[in-house]
Parts: structure tokens; sequence; C-alpha cells
DNA sequence: CGAGTTTGACCAGCGC
DNA sequence: GCGCTGGTCAAACTCG
């Protein structure tokens, strides 16, 4: 590099692409950022700021020409580069030369604060990989059984309620798509229900909450309750009466053993509009189905979406957890509002990220249908390894949709808050409060 | 009287 | 095939 020249800074570190372009008419253009490549000659991330002068019909033009690139291993190297530059006064000259200055420090800065997410990021996708490998994905074939018995258990020990609303399930009304698609599995279509039934999402709350219901602005019927097997509490269930033939449906139950906390599990989308104190909620619950659903689609293609967690989550209860249960056939995503210290000893042991971050925790349970079909049906070791190999896909599909959809994760924060302000609140807005809460207190004594 | 709840019955899936 | 379980229906009931 030639000394003397100026203004030339190269940025870079290894890591993960995420060109950021600026274009000749100014534009600027942000690609995905790949934080997952395992290909390390793209992994490298870099700031190029090219700085070039040219007359043109007697008049000086400069371009500025922007290539950012985020990476964990920062290192700055500073060339200079001398292009025309006596054609500027001096003063013209410092001038520019400040401001493009202020700019590179500016993007130092952001180029800082984008290290240090991605260098977060990558610790925790390396330390979920390292779980998945090592307690959820079965090493060894011959032990494979053992272990999938073994995460079986632990799921019937979860206190995640199981809600599983089935795909054979009654039709409400002939525009409710959803249901029209359950519906497919009466008419004997078993590769069409088995592929609706994977696409059902739900999403499960779990809030520490006096009532027996969390108000989540929308008006909801009761249309049966039952006994549920373990549990001395009766599961509620409910259907969203806003309009009529409306699939979302919702379940509701408290826990056994801490019967403070109550879980809400949501499925469905609304079809009519909501109220604003009903968004968060039916947000969630919508944008986490289609995220769910986008993952199951694209498998793995979601793990190069960029992730951009940090910011957004930044207000996160920190005791938050968010798990992720790919659990066939209907993948659950669970929001943990609870206090883990309060009832940690009541769960199976959750997956934590060993970071101190507001960023909440993503906990994946395994998939103990599809894995306990396995055991039955599978014992040739190749297709074992490419049942292994989906499920992780499915799982780091799942993950990486959920994490990546921001759509999901404001709506998340809404709903979040919303939940937290409806219990100050002794969650009003449900309409069956009174008896609800007339039941909770039965629930309780017993 | 309408809206919502209660509760026993019914149905389907699943495991043994 | 049978029993268990989860999910839903619908008649009866309650409440405002
Ligand atoms: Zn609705």
């Amino acid at each position: 590099m030639e000394a003397g020249c100026e203004n030339m800074v190269l940025n870079s570190f290894d890591g993960h692409k995420f060109p950021v372009t600026l274009h000749e008419n100014g534009s600027s253009l942000i690609n995905e950022m790949d934080f997952f490549s395992t290909d390390a000659s793209q992994n490298r991330l870099t700031i190029d700021v090219k700085q070039e002068q040219h007359q043109q019909d007697g008049l000086l033009h400069q371009e500025l020409q922007l290539n950012l690139n985020v990476g964990s291993n920062l290192t700055t190297t500073k060339t200079t580069g001398c292009n025309g530059g006596s054609l500027l006064t001096s003063s013209q000259s410092a001038h520019k030369l400040a401001m493009l200055q202020a700019q590179l420090e500016n993007m130092r800065r952001e180029n800082e604060g984008l290290r240090s997410m991605v260098t977060q990021v990558k610790e925790k996708y390396t330390y979920l990989q390292r779980h998945i490998e090592e307690n959820i994905i079965p090493h060894d074939t011959t032990n494979g059984s053992k272990m999938i018995n073994t995460v079986k258990e632990d799921t019937k020990q979860s206190l995640l309620v199981p809600l599983e609303l089935k795909s054979g399930s009654r039709v409400d009304s002939p525009d409710n798509i959803d249901d029209v698609k359950f519906d497919s599995s009466k008419d004997g279509d078993r590769g069409g229900a088995v592929e609706a039934s994977m696409r059902r999402v739900r999403v499960a709350v779990r809030a520490q909450s006096e009532a027996s219901v969390i108000s989540d602005g929308c008006q909801w019927r009761k249309y049966g309750q039952k006994m549920a097997k373990g549990n001395p509490c009766p599961r509620a269930y409910y259907r969203c009466t806003m309009a009529v033939g409306c699939p979302v449906r919702k379940q509701v139950q408290r826990c056994a053993e801490d019967r403070t906390v109550l879980t809400t599990t949501y499925e469905g989308t609304h079809n009519h509009p909501l109220p604003q104190a009903a968004m968060a909620m039916a947000s969630t619950t919508s944008a986490a189905a289609s995220t769910l659903l986008s993952g199951s689609k694209s498998s793995s293609d979601h793990l190069n979406h960029h992730l951009t967690p940090g910011s957004m989550l930044s207000s996160y209860p920190p005791h938050l957890t968010t798990t992720l249960s790919a659990t066939a056939p209907f993948p659950t995503v669970t929001l943990d509002l609870t206090n883990p210290r309060s009832d940690h000893h009541i769960r199976p042991p959750p997956f934590h990220f060993p970071f101190s971050t507001n960023i909440p925790s993503i906990n994946i349970h395994n998939k103990p249908l599809v894995v306990g079909h396995l055991s039955g049906q599978q014992n040739n070791a190749t297709k074992f390894s490419d049942v292994q190999r989906s499920a992780q896909e499915m799982m780091n599909a799942a993950t990486a949709a959920v994490t990546s959809d921001p759509h999901f994760m404001a709506a998340l924060v809404a709903a979040i808050g919303s939940i937290i302000g409806s219990d100050n609140r002794n969650n009003g807005g449900d309409i069956s409060n009174d008896k609800n809460d007339n039941n909770l207190k039965r629930c309780q004594n017993s």
C-alpha cells in the first residue's frame, strides 16, 4: 500500500456474508446475511469503501462505493489511494474528507455493533447445533431406540400441554379454509391429511395468571371441557365468535404442578378484522403459523436467512423463553412467560443458551411421534440417518423461520406486552372471566 | 330471549 | 377388536 494517500478503508473479518451495495442511482441494497454458511471461502465479511474521483463535463464527480460485509473476526486495514486529488482545492478536499471520515466513523461503529451481534448469534448457533447433535439426534443407531424412548419420556413429562387439534376435526363453515384442509382426511385422502396436519401450527402461551383465561382481546365461546389425563384441572375449549366461521380455536388449561401457570394454545388464523387489543395475539399466532409453514416448505433454505434478533428482542423480559416444538404432526411454538426459577423443576430440562442476553432462548423439543415411528418401522441404519437428517432439517428450518421473521418477532413483543398488561389488569376483556375465575378457584382448591 | 356455559355423548386416532 | 384419550357436538341450562 502506498503511504501518504488517504481514505480507503478495508474492514474485513471472518464470518458470513452480509453485502451492502450502493448502486449507481444512490440506492442501497442489503442482501441476505448468511450466518450459517459452511463455505469458509465465502465467509469473508468486509467493508470496502472506494472513493473514485473523475472529471466529467468539466465538473468533478466523486463516487463513494460501499461494500459492507459483516463478520466476526474484524480486522481493519487502512490503505490509501490518490486519484485526482490535486484537482480539488485544499479546502474542498478537507471538507469532503471530513465528511467521508465522519461517514466512515459511523460505519465503523455500526460495524462494531453488527460484529458483536454476529458473534453472539454464531455462538448460539454453535451451541444449538451441539445440543441437537448430542441430545436430540442420536449418533449411534444401535442405541438410537433407547435415546428415542428417553426423549419420549421427557416429552410426556413436559408441561407444555400437548395440544393436537386433530386433522379430522369437523368443519364449521365451508369458507373455512383451514378446516376444509382438515376435512380431506375424512375423504380418504390420507396423504393429503398428513400433509395438511403437518402444516398445523399451534402457538401456546404459558403465563402465570390468577384468572383462568388470559385476555387477548378476542371474543371466545366455550364449546367443550374435558378432563385431561394427568391433570386434575380441566382443559377448556374455545372458539372465536367474532365472526361466523372463524377457524381460530384456543385451549386453556392449568398446569397440574403449578396451578398459577396457565397454558393457552391458539390455532388458526382469524378470517375477520380484529380490534386493536386482539391484534397482538392474533398476529403472533398467524405469523408463527406462517413462518413455521414456510420453514417446513423450504426446509433448510431458511437457514440461510439473515437473523436480526438482537435489536428487536431487546425489550423482552429476561425470563421469557420461546419453545419451538417440532412435535409431529403439529409443530408448536410455545411462549413461556413464566419465571423459570419458579417452575424449572417441573419442566423437562430446557435447552438454554449459556449467555446472558435479552434475546429469549429457543428451546427445541424433539419429534417424539416421528421418531417413535422410526423406532418401530425403520431399523435400517440408512433410512434412520435419512430421517434423522430430515428431522434435523425440519427443526433447523422451523427455528430459523421463526427467529428470522421480523413480523413474528414484532408480534411476539406486542403479544407479550399484551399478556403482561392484561395480567396487571386482572384479565379483563374476555366475556366469561367471572365464571372462569370460579372454575379456577375450584381447580385450585381441589 | 339471545348469548354463553355446562356436560354427557359421540367420533376418530392410536396403542395394545 | 377393544379400550383409552383428545376433540367436538348439541341439548339443557344459566344469566343479563
Ligand atoms: Zn376470529
